[in-house]
RNA sequence: GGCAGCGUAGCUCAGUUGGUUAGAGCACCGGCUUCAUAAGCCGGGUGUCGCCGGUUCAAGUCCGGCCGCUGCUACCA
């Protein structure tokens, strides 16, 4: 029954970098941190979740000439962005930063003291493209040309996409800026490097024993970077580049990825210091106590330099190396990359336009199980997932109790459940471990199992007729409300670091706000309960749909509607055209807009009803075997039931949707779907007939 | 091209150091229920564990090859 010893530890996101949107890949991981801090907290720990915004490096200042605007004009808007993002998701940071502050440049220049001291830091000259109209040397990915192997077009300064040669940059046939289509010439310009090789016995003692990496990081390390020599870091880029010149190399910029690791230690400055305290307290080895935790919560892309470049650093400089490095894999949407053109790039802002922060940060719970894997966002599984868990089984446990609470409270004493509560309150250490460890999908298992007992006892304890049997059975029925709702609090204690927002308003139902993990462990009595109200609400598949729609790239620009166009007469004012009521497009708005290539992929067709016949069990639906031409045949079951006399269907042409996956229904399969129209309102269901000529299987285009 | 990860039920995923008859949720099928947001309960496994070969008394698990998917590729893999 004793709290668990109280940690001290500092958690971090990768920071985002200041020139995208923040997307649903992105808070894959600003979730899984949120997550991991909330829970410590809960559990009573000293826990700071600490980030900033990634603000330095050409491709920031590319940008903003681009826009014809300052860098920091440019990162100050893209911050207010990120911010807004973050927090439509509940992700709370202690501090959020920003790589171009003041602490940032302090601490930047700190440690490269420290590496200057040990003789790290050593110059030599680089040959690179640079671009004379910019005035920019250029990244490989900012050069094109044609491959000097396979002579194929259009190829990136590194590497051929057809051929898979490499090679530099100045290998290049013909080669071309992106930034101003110029002729990159090769210039020479002094670089300095960090010698990384001298470190490399004490990276390779720390990758495998620190415990901070998961074993099959520390195996990939091993086997291609510290068997052979370590390349020395290029650790600065000339002039121009946004980021903070070096104080001892003037026309000399950190690179961004030497400023960005640091962020966190400044944003660690920043937060300490305005509460009186000091970033050496969390990064200086053996100051404070106990220990400070580090963990940082990275994606695989950056493994290199969370493993490699920044443990050296802080060995370098002297301060606390990672507790932990736990680094996750990417999203995938629908099983594939993230795409603008499917609708499946999707930004975080988007999402919020459209659907709940608590579905997705569910979602993602229940598939994060701490290895490196990607993770698959399935729009339909999400829906499916979503609305099974949350409020079929958590949510309508309060749903379908709360209400014959809420004259009398709880219980004054809690009652026999058979164990169910002393069982929750159990595995509530199996859930914190899980948690720990960052296999939230584990801990979002066992959290739904306890959600199927409660659900269970609920069925057999048939409260409802317990409620209809009068006032001889009123205890016994807020008794089994009373276990019932504490067996629903007890599973939301348990969710709150994933879902707050349900936290909170649990709260306000019963028992006030939930502080403490501890809360599990212990019903709740004899206090009020407020009325219920709902909690979560369904995924519907139209939302989805509106979100992809809403995720294409914008269309072109439909040709704006002119009032005046004769081939608009709705909008004409002429006279003869009859006006329709506007009803049955007021109560079924548009779909939202697609393309043809949308529409293809719908396989309409002309069918002929061969037969129709009654399924007496059913209310609405008529089974129809029509044909598509030929001997192909299907069998339909349409919802046209008391609209249509089956006998009268026959040898009817009708449209059918002919590629539509099969669907078992009650009372068959249905191979496809006759298409009529209906409405809001509307009694009748109307089939679509094709004019006379039309033949069965003729396509509708 | 190189490197890494993955490939288990219709879908999303668990499967610990190789060990009975390969699991969960969803979907689906059958039954029950009607308090609840079309929610809930009981029962049913629907599978060539990507393919081929090897090690072993025993392989989803270890080894080799192949195929497929996904991701990464820091001025240098």
């Amino acid at each position: 029954m004793n709290a668990p010893t109280s940690r001290r530890i500092l958690v971090t996101s990768a920071l985002p970098y200041a020139n995208g949107q923040i997307h649903l890949g992105h808070l894959v991981e600003y979730i899984q941190t949120d997550i991991f801090v909330r829970f410590q907290k809960l559990r009573g720990h000293d826990a700071v979740y600490l980030c900033a915004d990634d603000t330095h490096g050409t491709a920031i200042m590319i940008r903003a000439r681009a826009e014809e605007r300052s860098e920091r004009d440019l990162i100050a808007a893209m911050r207010e962005d990120h911010l807004k993002d973050f927090a439509g998701f509940d992700i709370e940071f202690d501090h959020y930063g920003s790589t171009d502050s003041d602490a940032n440049r302090r601490l930047c220049g700190e440690i490269w003291r420290s590496l200057r001291d040990k003789g790290l830091v050593v110059s030599r000259d680089v040959k690179q493209l640079f671009d004379p109209k910019a005035g920019v040397f250029l990244a490989d990915r900012f050069v094109r040309g044609t491959c000097p192997r396979c002579k194929a077009a259009d190829q990136y300064g590194d590497a051929c996409e057809k051929c898979g040669a490499t090679y530099s940059p100045a290998d290049l046939v013909d080669p071309v800026s992106t930034l101003s289509g110029a002729t990159p010439e090769i210039r020479s310009a002094e670089h300095l490097f960090v010698q990384l090789e001298p470190m490399q016995g004490f990276l390779r003692e720390w990758t495998k024993n620190s415990g901070a990496l998961d074993p099959r990081i520390a195996n990939y390390l091993a086997g291609h970077f510290l068997g052979e020599p370590l390349r020395d870091w290029d650790i600065s880029r000339p002039a121009p580049y946004f980021g903070f010149e070096i104080p001892d190399a003037p026309g000399h910029y950190w690179y961004v990825w030497f400023d960005a690791p640091i962020g966190y230690v400044a944003a660690t400055d920043e937060w300490a210091t305005a509460r009186g305290g000091s970033w050496k307290e969390w990064w200086h080895r053996g100051a404070g106590e106990p220990a400070a935790e580090i963990h940082h919560f990275i994606g695989k892309d950056i493994t290199y330099f969370h493993t490699l470049f920044w443990p050296a650093m802080l060995e370098a400089a002297g301060l606390a190396l990672p507790t932990k490095v736990r680094i996750h894999g990417f999203l995938t949407v629908n099983g594939e990359k993230m795409s603008k053109s499917r609708g499946t790039f999707l930004l975080a802002r988007t999402y919020l336009d459209h659907l709940d922060p608590a579905c997705l940060r569910y979602y993602y719970a229940a598939k994060l199980s701490g290895n490196i894997d990607d993770i698959d966002l399935n729009l339909e599984d999400f829906a499916a997932k979503v609305n099974s868990d949350l409020v079929g089984k958590v949510v309508n446990l309060a749903s379908r109790t709360a209400r014959w609470l809420e004259g009398a409270g709880l219980s004054e004493t809690y009652p026999n459940d058979g164990g169910l509560f002393a069982q929750g309150a159990v595995d509530g250490a199996e859930i914190a471990a899980a948690y720990d460890e960052c296999d939230f999908a584990r801990a979002m298992r066992l959290v739904m199992a306890a959600a199927d007992r409660a659900n269970a006892y609920v069925d057999a304890e048939q409260p409802w007729k317990l409620a209809k049997a009068g006032p001889e059975s009123a205890e016994r029925l807020r008794d089994v409300a009373t276990v019932a709702l504490n067996l629903f609090r007890q599973i939301v204690v348990y969710l709150a670091p994933v879902l707050p927002e349900l936290a909170t308003e649990t709260g306000a139902l019963v028992g006030g706000p939930i502080r403490s993990w501890e809360e599990s462990r212990h019903p709740l009595t004899g206090v009020a309960v407020a009325p219920f109200k709902p909690l979560a609400r369904r995924v519907e598949a139209a939302q989805l749909e509106a979100l992809v729609a809403a995720s294409k790239p914008a269309t072109p620009p439909s040709a704006p509607s002119s009032p005046s166009s004769p081939s608009n007469p709705s909008s004409s004012g002429n006279a003869s055209v009859t006006t329709d009521p506007a009803e049955p497009l007021a109560a079924e708005p548009l779909a939202p807009q697609c393309t043809i290539d949308d529409f293809t992929k719908i396989d309409l067709r002309v069918a002929r009803i061969l037969a129709a016949e009654e399924v007496p069990e059913a209310k609405k639906l008529l089974k129809l075997t029509v044909s598509l031409g030929g001997e192909e045949r299907r069998t339909v079951f349409a919802g046209i039931k008391g609209f249509h006399d089956p006998a009268a269907l026959v040898g009817r042409l009708v449209v059918v949707v002919a590629n539509l996956a099969p669907r078992q229904m009650k009372f068959g399969l249905s191979e496809g779907m006759v298409v009529a129209a209906s409405g809001a309102g509307a009694t009748g269901v109307y089939l679509l007939s094709p004019d006379s000529g039309a033949l069965p299987g003729m396509r509708l285009h």
